[in-house]
DNA sequence: ATAGGTGATGTAAACGTTTACATTGCATAA
DNA sequence: TTATGCAATGTAAACGTTTACATCACCTAT
């Protein structure tokens, strides 16, 4: 017992033309006419087949999301972003995780493309960015997020990681630090250099010395937070101050700090980057810069709209969504609750 | 300049059916063949379309998942597991939050059915499950995740929830706690009531006082857990241990206590669950319950595919996997760092 | 030499819609 | 009365594949 068109334009007495007139809500048929066909639908529970519709469309009201791995509050957030917005547009999201593997990348992008998706939101926090816009086919709409692209005219979407990086270094200085150390993230990591830049010409343009030992190596993870603070306290003259470039980090050098009896911020203050949820529930809480995850997936669908109504492909429009410090305890700027 | 099996058929002077059989790696096509086809393949830069292929296979290579608002490590595992098992079997991952609305539940399964996905994963934490069902075209696949389904036909695959719960507070009452309180979920919640159950029957089986007073509402959030702290901080013969629902609220709780300078676990114990992240760096670190998010992801796209393949519908199988008490300070098992 | 078999390829229908164009019936104007 | 126009509906092609079936060439056994 199928059914399709065909059986409620037979059993309502109309072509199947009328009964997509019906379900497109065409202004042409009569309301009596209209009644009929709709009384079918309902007896029949007919469901338009979203397959047959999307080859003669060219419509899969469908938008690929392509991540790499990223730590889980900063995925939920975009991913919540993205579908809310995409819902609005009446349109669902196909997610897929690459790991960051070039392989992966390349089979999915071939996938997503062929008449899969109508557009696609790709993240690519590393430098192969170009390996990924190789392999984009000519046609297809795509707004990057949070992505390393150097001039390339696609659309993007970023978050202003260089000036949040700056103004808490800065914010750092105002508490009389002069010696200020940075945990980086991986090189190949546009987040990572960005906040980087953004602590270097913080130190340049407050007449700070750039102290190259100070500059510490790290991937993102707890454990090389963890590691490199422990470096940290066998040097022989320590900074007092460490800008962490994310939250996950400045977590493991805390519990370093915390095993070595060092205390935040008395001996040494302390500062991330992405505000995750935990930063305010560790002692002491941890001073961080915001990110706005959920609106940089928003953003990236609205591009992606405009550029797949507009007619001409996408101009190569960037955006860039403001970054804002979180002061708490581990910067001294609140009392240390006990 | 289209370029679709048509012109590859042409261009390599054979009919659309043999390019066809080439994509497919039929057997029957000759190597020399083979070759010429694979050629202008590449040279075309063909890639098959793959609505029109979904039309006639009735095949989309696309799975639905329904989810509700859940938190975010919980949701960002949950799907990195299912990603991951179904990129193993060549499928990509629909992904939808509900954020338990009805209509948009509704909306929802109207959309995935009719053809868009070859099975849905759905998980319904609330008890309005049944309503889901309904709305449920009788053809098509789902595995339910961590929902409330009593006794109705349909895969799912759940945790332990009882089971976690109740060694928990066992594990409590062996520290020597008599007086233990439970900040429990919304009533509604599935995995709240299993947790409550849990409590219950420990207590109980363990021989003390069911005490209604220590049965504390709370909802699941950090801002809950804080707020019936404070309630119990408040009355004249406190609990010497709390067994929260979820590390949330836990986290909440701990807050409140220390602002209220009591001392965990010296005064106070606590428990969790759900074994956040945060858990492990919080001060005192978070005695929690484990839960095997990936693997339920990946468990129920295995149960999919079982039903996928097999020519009978779901018969109903239903999984539950282990949870792990993890031992950390907040119970009194490790001293406290300091 | 011929029937029958086999292996490679081609032909065309089918999948479930939408939509350009054709048709119909009817009202209105000349 | 007949042309004209218009509103409502129908007809059938098209979207891009897969696949059952037909065809064809060639080989082998009789």
């Amino acid at each position: 017992m199928k059914n399709g068109i065909k059986e409620v334009a037979k059993k309502a007495n109309v072509s199947t033309a009328t009964v997509s007139r019906v379900l497109n809500s065409s202004e042409v048929v009569t309301e009596e006419t209209k009644r009929r066909v709709l009384a079918v639908i309902d007896e029949l529970n007919y469901m338009p087949h979203a397959i047959g519709r999307a080859l003669v469309t060219r419509q899969t009201n469908l938008i690929g999301v392509i991540l790499p791995d990223v730590h889980s509050e900063f995925f939920s957030e975009l991913i919540r972003g993205i579908d809310k917005a995409a819902r609005q547009h009446n349109y669902h999201i196909i997610v897929s995780s690459t790991h960051s593997d070039k392989r992966e990348i390349e089979s999915m992008l071939t996938v997503m493309q062929g008449g899969r998706v109508d557009g696609l939101i790709i993240m690519s926090p590393h430098i192969d960015t170009e390996e990924v816009i190789k392999h984009l086919s000519p046609l297809s709409r795509v707004v990057f997020v949070n992505s390393y692209l150097n001039g390339a005219s696609f659309d993007s979407v970023t978050i202003d990681n260089y000036g949040g990086a700056y103004q808490m270094v800065e914010h750092l200085i105002e508490h009389g630090h002069k010696r200020i150390a940075i945990l980086k993230g991986e090189e190949r990591n546009y987040d990572a250099q960005e906040r980087f830049r953004g602590y270097l010409d913080a130190v340049k343009d407050n007449g700070l010395d750039r102290i190259k030992n100070f500059e510490l190596l790290g991937d993102f993870t707890e454990e090389s937070g963890y590691d490199a603070m422990i470096g940290v306290l066998r040097m022989k003259s320590k900074p007092t101050a460490i800008f962490c470039s994310n939250d996950s980090m400045a977590l493991g050098a805390l519990r370093a700090m915390h095993e070595k009896d060092i205390i935040v911020p008395g001996e040494i203050a302390l500062a991330g980057f992405d505000d995750v949820p935990s930063a305010r529930y560790v002692l002491p809480s941890l001073t961080s810069v915001h990110v706005p995850i959920f609106e940089m997936g928003k953003e990236a669908v609205e591009h992606l709209f405009v550029s797949l109504e507009g007619k001409n492909g996408g101009e190569g429009k960037k955006m860039m969504l403001p970054t804002l410090v979180i002061k708490r305890e581990s910067c001294g700027c609140t009392p240390v609750a006990t």
